[in-house]
DNA sequence: CTGTTAGCGCGTTCAC
DNA sequence: GTGAACGCGCTAACAG
């Protein structure tokens, strides 16, 4: 029923191994054959089976996104920029497929896509976003992306902080570094591709965007922080929690609620702020989205942004700048860094030095922040 | 080095095919035997090889959804929606995995994605957002479908109009309905499933909101149409004129201008139709992100809105509600679509009648529109 | 219920 | 330069 390859052989009176090496361009054929075989190929329709050569080569074209959010614009503006990457230069191994997988924030299901890519033997994956900070997932994680490195899999950690467990190498196992410097031969070490991290300075961020409010002469700064146990909510919170420290402020935990990044839940944690301090001066939302339910929820309240409470949000998300009034936020280079992935997972890059590298987060002053109003 | 199913098989102490029927589950296995097998596969680590079964099974468990841009919520939002489908119910065939295309708008590269799907034996497709209108690509277009699921795959058209060319069977060439009904025993025909469209209501969407301007009073609506020469444009476009013809008023083309769906389109088009035509009171935008660049314009010319220009925007989606003034906009349901179209695509759900359902836009009046000022 | 036997379609040695 | 084999890892008939 479907045309194979000695469909296409046949047609160009070859055999079946002359037109494979025509399809792969990787073996010198002569002209007129190539002619024949292409034309062969197209008065038949003939379509690669991908499946068929990704068992005979033992490789396929495809490489996993995982996001906790395809719908987040976080994750979308990441996920393209991977993606275009992806199918941009056709170096070595021509187009990329790329496979975004949804995880929702659940670290099993990151580790269901994982196995479920290994299957495909993916040529590489990108893992964005936070993970984890549950020791028993972080373990399993370290387990799965090692068995992935191991098959040959390309891995990139792209907005997430370095494996803990295995993630390189220790430096002092390379006993003797120069007597026997492996040649540039063998395209990966057998042992598996070392997995490269791509880190947003989410610590540095919120210190200087604590710092700015606190500058501005706030001192009751309630904080929406992300999800509990969560590595960026972690990171941003322990920068809100460096400026506070700084200046001598109280951190006071009543006046940090966790929550989810959406509207819904900045809203929520806005009304909770509040019933506990109702003397807030300024709120540090989880992102950009939450810090929009925040003023949602404050101007609910009758009281004014940034007029009575300053708001600020994170990541810079396009819609951002357009708020009323505009977010005062940090920005993080998501296309850099998705573009940047991709070269990264298709070997188009070259790790940076120590397999990881650190992005700069950008303070944004806009609108939504003013001096406090005694 | 890799473990295949013979390892497991010799771990276990049975046959190959026995560790296959375990693992897939499609045939009955002693308990017994299952609880060795399963144990092996733990001890062993062994994932399955993809490409391998789906060489030798003829099918693999990808879904393609193409859409024009990943970034751009609204693909974001009915991309999220196919795919939490996908990974759902794990009804007949498990769990699939999503690739997620991003054509850029391009059709030369939406062909070139269908290949590549085409190639790797996807399950099903799904084909999101506008199409180009260009008769040629979409011959080629309808060609690609065709070969799809002449091949068995299923194709879903999600938010853009049916395929003109070979969408339908001619309902003629089925001769006689009753006389050799086909019974429900072959899962598909081998002629190739038929694709299924779920269409939004753009044209019925705009009329409703130029209706809802023109009833507000104003009469000089300028319209800030989508990229020229595709589906949706002409969709949106053609209920905007159909609103104005009802009322009379001049349809002055140059009162329309063309641009992609971001805000910089829109702020670049509002310049332009205020240079046109600066007693404009009322401009509709092509979606909710061109409609705050369009207000960024309007603003930085030093007009207000609503007051003196309102402005309006299309699909409501997320960040429209917090923008300011909150834009008025024509709603569609695109994580309804999008959960349609995954169930579709996985043969979960019934084709709907004719093989094609129009999806409701719903008319969202919020505070960028108001009565025109005379 | 389980083992045996054939391929699935292609890449890749080898020879020629 | 090109063709003839073989095997990648698995599923799908058949037997038993």
């Amino acid at each position: 029923m479907t045309v194979t390859l000695a469909d296409v052989a046949a047609r160009a009176g070859v055999s079946a191994a002359t037109v494979s090496r025509v399809l792969n361009g990787n073996y010198p054929v002569a002209a007129s054959t190539r002619g024949r075989v292409l034309r062969a190929v197209e008065e038949l329709e003939y379509v690669v089976n991908g499946p068929a050569s990704a068992l005979a080569a033992a490789s396929s074209d495809l490489v996993g996104i995982l996001v906790n959010d395809i719908a987040d614009p976080f994750f979308g503006i990441l996920a393209g920029a991977v993606q275009a990457e992806l199918s941009g230069a056709s170096g070595p191994g021509g187009e990329k497929l790329a496979v975004v997988c949804n995880t929702g924030g659940s670290p099993e299901r990151e580790l269901t896509y994982l196995t479920l890519l290994q299957r495909q033997r993916a040529a590489g994956v990108v893992l964005t976003g936070s993970a984890s900070e549950d020791p028993a997932h972080a373990r399993a994680l370290a387990a799965g992306l090692a068995r992935l490195s191991g098959a040959g899999t390309r891995v990139v950690l792209c907005g997430r902080p370095a494996q803990a467990a295995g993630a390189e190498p220790e430096p002092g196992s390379r006993a003797e570094p120069d007597s026997r410097a492996e040649p540039e031969s063998g395209a990966e070490p057998e042992c598996g591709a070392p997995l490269t991290t791509l880190a947003f300075d989410n610590r540095g961020g919120a210190q200087r965007l604590t710092g700015h409010l606190i500058a501005l002469g706030h001192r009751r700064i309630g904080c929406v922080a992300g999800p509990a146990g969560r590595t960026t909510t972690g990171e941003r919170l322990a920068g809100h929690r460096a400026a506070l420290a700084a200046h001598g402020i109280e951190d006071a935990p009543r006046r940090v609620v966790h929550g989810a990044y959406d509207r819904g839940s900045g809203y929520d944690a806005a009304v909770e702020l509040l019933r506990r301090d109702s003397e807030l001066t300024a709120v540090v939302a989880a992102n950009d989205t939450a810090a929009l339910g925040v003023c949602a929820a404050l101007r609910d309240r009758g009281l004014r942004v940034p007029e009575d409470v300053s708001v600020a949000g994170f990541d810079d998300l396009p819609f951002s700048a357009d708020a009323a009034p505009a977010l005062t936020t940090v920005r993080l280079p998501l296309a850099e860094a998705g573009a940047r992935a991709g070269r990264l997972v298709t070997g188009r890059e070259e790790r940076p030095p120590g397999g990881r590298a650190t992005l700069p987060a950008e303070l944004m002053v806009r609108g939504s922040t003013s001096v406090r109003y005694p």
